[in-house]
DNA sequence: ACCGTTCACTTGACATTTCAAGCTTGAATG
DNA sequence: CATTCAAGCTTGAAATGTCAAGTGAACGGT
């Protein structure tokens, strides 16, 4: 996958992988591919709930009056605000969650989670977490858990940085 | 998003995420989101290409007659045998690839990078191992590297093994 | 040779995501 | 005030992915 294409002609200024760096990226690859793969079945199947229509009804559940901003809610869920706004839609639609416009500013819009969306949440919870910690908590050492998070912010911080040169 | 909701009623036999473990575990959501994200953008803004498509460019060019079986493809690629059969279609489209029925098994279905398809993946592999490299490689050391990649085998293991329980 | 299966895909319909406008509200300027 | 301007969403269409059937080729008995 970052392996130098078998070829003649030119030679960019670029490292190409080594054989253990690409072995440890091949690895990663399939992580970020099959985890929230696996992580969406069992919700699916369990819960009728995609991983994303999970992370909203959680994030709002954590706040005191169950309420959000869209653009806030966008941004702990890792959705764009579009795709966001799609997924309440449907959320809407099975009464989980209700929209109303902020009366302070009225730009922004407010998602509440409702009674009937928590009880979602909650008859979704346990089985999620039981997956997750088989699947990744247990799997790893408290140790090693916390250094894969500090990898992984790590790498975010690239991401964040404008400097994607 | 693995916190326990707040609620007063049951007590399944579950046990909830730590702060830190919550944490953590945010942390790699983030990077499981974002990672990919950034790669396809990469890609597609310069060379038109979806990461799958390059993976699947990627993986072909890496054989000697550069051809495949789909259903060995699929593996690789980390995708099911019908969305490699759209990726491929689509790559077919493009030119960059060409698909025959194999001589020895009527049922397997060869993929065979073409000549115009090798030269776009030797026109993005520069841009795209850089991208990887000031993302990923070159922000963790040799040794962060290779036990991230073993921490990412050893959840791969669980999703693998037919105990998701 | 015939029948039922399994294997390796392919296909089409449907769901989701992304992308590019568009809309509405408030702020800033004159 | 009227007039931009930006922010914060929403929307609809196009791209993409998933899911369930369908197709045709080999295989395993009989």
């Amino acid at each position: 996958m970052a392996r130098q294409p078998r070829r003649g002609a030119k030679q960019p200024p670029v490292t190409w992988l080594t054989a253990p760096e690409l072995e440890s990226w091949l690895s990663v690859v399939r992580l970020l591919t099959w985890l929230p793969w696996s992580i969406d079945q069992q919700l699916r199947r369990d819960s009728k709930l995609s991983m994303v229509e999970y992370q909203v009804l959680a994030m709002l559940s954590d706040n005191p009056d169950r309420t959000m901003r869209m653009s806030a809610l966008a941004e702990v869920t890792n959705a764009s605000l579009s795709r966001l706004s799609h997924v309440v839609e449907r959320l809407e639609r099975r009464g989980f969650v209700r929209r109303t416009p902020d009366r302070t500013d009225g730009r922004f819009t407010k998602a509440i989670l409702t009674d009937v969306g928590f009880e979602a949440l909650a008859a979704a919870a346990p089985g999620h977490v039981r997956h997750l910690r088989s699947l990744v908590i247990d799997v790893l050492s408290p140790e090693q858990l916390r250094r894969l998070g500090r990898d992984a912010a790590r790498i975010m911080d690239r991401i964040d940085s404008p400097s994607t040169g």
